[in-house]
DNA sequence: CGCCTTGTTTTGATTAGTCAAATTGATTTC
DNA sequence: GAAATCAATTTGACTAATCAAAACAAGGCG
C-alpha cells in the first residue's frame, strides 16, 4: 500500500485538519488535490479499508493513528526536502514547493537521514513550516498572526502559511520573510485592512486574509 | 507522453542498443525490466506510436532520434544523481543505484542544474559510467576489459558495468575500483579465469564473465 | 519436407486512479 | 412541513500498465 497517491491523499488531509476539529470535508480535499469530489470519496473509502483514515459518511474524513503516521512522514520528507533545494542547492525560496511535491515521493529513509544530517536537523523549513521529527513528532505550536496580534509590541515573522509562488514572492518583496520583524501598525476591519510598520519607518497595507496567513512571534 | 515507466523503457533499450548493432530483442527487453514478454510488446507498440522508437516487428526495437534523446536525458539524470548521492551524501558505493532508479523520475531539471553546478560537472558517475551531457552527447569510448587486455602492460580500472550490490561489494572488496591499477598476469581459458596482479604482489582470480566487467585503460 | 523449439505477439482480465453525470441525503428557506 | 439548495456518493466508462495463457512465426533438425 501507500501509492504516491495515497501518500498525496493523506498528506493533504493532515494539513487540512490542522487547527480544525479534525473531520475533513470531502469538498476541501477534492479541491485541495484538484480531483472532483467523486474521485475523493473513491480514494478515501479505499483508504478506510486499509485503515490509514476513519471516513464518516457524508461527513468527512480523519486519520487514523497509522493514516497519520505515514502523512507526517511524507510530511517530514517534503519538508526536509524544501529546505535541502534551499540551503544546499541555492534554489528560490518561491520555487521549492512544486519541486518537492514530486520528490517527497521518490527519496528512500537512507537519503533523507543523510540529508537531515548534512542540514544539521533543521526545525522547520525555509517558509518556517515545522519538520515532523523521524519519529513523527510534528510541534504544532500556536503563534498570532499579522491579522490577530497585539498592536503595543514588535513581532518577528515566524512562518509563512501559504506556499503559492505569487505570494511568496510578494513576501519576499516586502521584507515579510521569517526572522524579519515588524510592527503592526493598526487595522481597519471594515476595508480589512492590516497596516504595518517595518524597519525604516517603512509602511505597507495588506488585506485581513493575506495578513492571516504570515505567523508571528514576540520579537525579542 | 513520456510517463516514469516509459522512461524506464527508452532507458533500457539505450543501454542494451550499447555495443550491439542496435537492435534490442523483445525478451532481452522484458527480462531487463522485468516484465512478460507481452508486456514489453504492447509497452513497445505504444512507444512505437508516439515516435519514440522503432518496432521491426517480431526482431526487435531500437530508438528514433526522439527517443534518444529522452534516453539519455533519463541516463543523465540517472548519473548525476548516483555522484551525488556519493560525492556529497556519502552514501555507500554499491547502493545508490536503486535510490537513483526512484530520483530520476522525479528531479526536474533546475535541480539537475543546480547538481551538476555542484559536483563541477562531472564526466562520469562513480561506477565510471560517462554521464551524457545537457545537450544529449554520450562519450562512448570503447575501452578493454580484464578479459581482453594485454597483459604486458599495467592498466587503471576506469568503469565497473554491473550495478548490482553484490558485484559493487565484491569489486570494492578487492581494490577493483575506477582509479584502482593492476595488471593481468594470464588467462586459463579452458577454466574461464583471468589472474589479476595487484600492487603489494597480490593476486586475485576472477570469472572471465566478471573480468569483463571490468574497463581498463593504459595505466600513467 | 514436415515437425519442434524458441521467442514474439495476441487476447482477455485485472488493478489503480480518474472523470462525467445521475442519485441520494441533509439543511436551509419559505 | 414541503421545496430548493448544496454537498457527498454512486455508477459507468476510460487510460495506463500489467499478467496469464493461447496463438503464431521462423528457423533448425531429423
Amino acid at each position: 500500500m501507500a501509492t504516491s497517491t495515497a501518500e498525496d491523499y493523506l498528506k493533504q488531509i493532515l494539513l487540512l485538519s490542522e487547527g480544525a476539529d479534525g473531520l475533513v470535508a470531502m469538498g476541501a480535499l477534492a479541491t485541495a488535490l484538484d480531483v472532483v469530489p467523486g474521485t475523493a470519496t473513491t480514494m478515501v473509502k479505499a483508504l478506510a479499508a486499509d485503515g490509514l483514515v476513519d471516513h464518516q459518511l457524508r461527513l468527512g474524513v480523519r486519520l487514523t493513528a497509522a493514516g497519520r503516521r505515514v502523512a507526517l512522514g511524507v510530511l517530514r520528507r517534503h519538508r526536509l526536502i524544501e529546505t535541502f533545494l534551499v540551503e544546499t542547492l541555492k534554489m528560490d525560496w518561491t520555487e521549492v514547493h512544486a519541486e518537492a511535491e514530486q520528490l517527497e515521493h521518490a527519496i528512500s529513509d537512507a537519503v533523507l537521514d543523510r540529508l537531515d544530517t548534512l542540514l544539521g536537523h533543521p526545525a522547520t523549513d525555509p517558509h518556517g513550516d515545522p519538520i515532523p521529527s523521524r519519529q513523527g513528532r510534528l510541534s504544532s505550536q500556536v503563534y498570532a498572526t499579522l491579522a490577530t496580534c497585539v498592536t503595543t509590541r514588535p513581532f518577528r515573522v515566524v512562518r509563512v502559511t501559504d506556499q503559492s509562488p505569487e505570494f511568496l514572492k510578494f513576501v519576499a518583496q516586502n521584507d515579510l520573510l521569517p526572522g524579519d520583524t515588524l510592527r503592526v501598525g493598526g487595522r481597519d476591519l471594515a476595508a480589512g485592512l492590516v497596516n504595518v510598520k517595518q524597519s525604516g519607518s517603512r509602511t505597507l497595507a495588506l488585506s485581513l486574509a493575506a495578513a492571516g496567513k504570515i505567523l508571528v512571534e514576540p520579537a525579542k
